[in-house]
DNA sequence: ACTTAAATAAGAATTATTCTCTTTTAAGAG
DNA sequence: CTCTTAAAAGAGAATAATTCTTATTTAAGT
């Protein structure tokens, strides 16, 4: 991914928030690791430069970025949060046999979903977001 | 749902687990509580009959039946594990507003969504199973 | 009724996250 | 460029959900 200061700058500077070394730091670290981060695995990161960032700063950071729509959250089966830098239209692949999380993009498979909805209403029930969670083994 | 405590019995029976009064609460609690109960509202539905019940049974019982696929865990944004007592394929509606959770079962949305991915293989990855989490408003 | 592996109770421990309060800082105004 | 101030960060205590540990009890087969 991307990982150009600008961008992100760009993003906190759109959002109307002060742009903070922290705040830097933490998104730089979305974007640069893979496989959708937990809070620690960010922490980790960006101890190496910023050693005297606190835990505390961290998760408030994160909550200030996802109700911003700068990043989003990951449910996972074991209740830890995990962080999604990118915010087009995606879906997720689990492994289940690892803690691996890989996104998916199909705007085919989007269509065909928001064709079907159209079509079949839900009794009571207005559709806001469709999110897929497939579940499965991903070849070595 | 049918709250039939020979059901009930039997489905312990049938996993070759032991038949413990606390089990049995347990199971009665989830089939009878709707909205997909965490622990904490199991454990107050149960208490009434079985005061003495052990936070830590509750939990590890709940570990015991969902690895013998008689309940399942439900993700939630916020994190807290909850359960379903319902195990034929579903997908759950998420109401954005409240924690109400709904059982969703369609299986023409199942059917369309085998064929689509027995047609469009995801590269390196074997899919074992399909949850769709549709969030948006229930009508009052 | 006896035996024993399995289950439960009790409560300490752990983990992830939030909260509180104090200090520091980004960024706009002059 | 300095001043001001609201916002952000730091430090660590607090909380919530869940897991773990050890002793005691019990289900269910012999």
């Amino acid at each position: 991914m991307e990982i150009n200061i600008d961008i992100i700058k760009n993003k906190l500077v759109e959002s109307r928030l002060k742009v903070t070394p922290q705040r830097m730091a933490i998104l730089e670290a979305i974007y640069s690791l893979d496989n959708h981060p937990i809070a620690d695995d960010i922490i980790d990161y960006i101890k190496i430069k910023h050693p005297n960032i606190a835990t505390g700063t961290v998760y408030k950071v994160l909550g200030v970025l996802i109700e911003n729509k700068i990043i989003n959250k990951v449910n996972t089966e074991r209740g830890v949060s995990r962080y999604d830098g990118i915010m087009d239209s995606h879906h997720h692949l689990y492994c289940s046999k690892s803690d691996l999380i890989k996104d998916y993009f199909d705007e085919e498979l989007d269509k065909i979903l928001k064709n079907y909805f159209e079509k079949k209403k839900i009794p009571d029930f207005n559709i806001e977001s469709i999110a897929i969670q497939l579940k499965g083994r991903f070849n070595e």
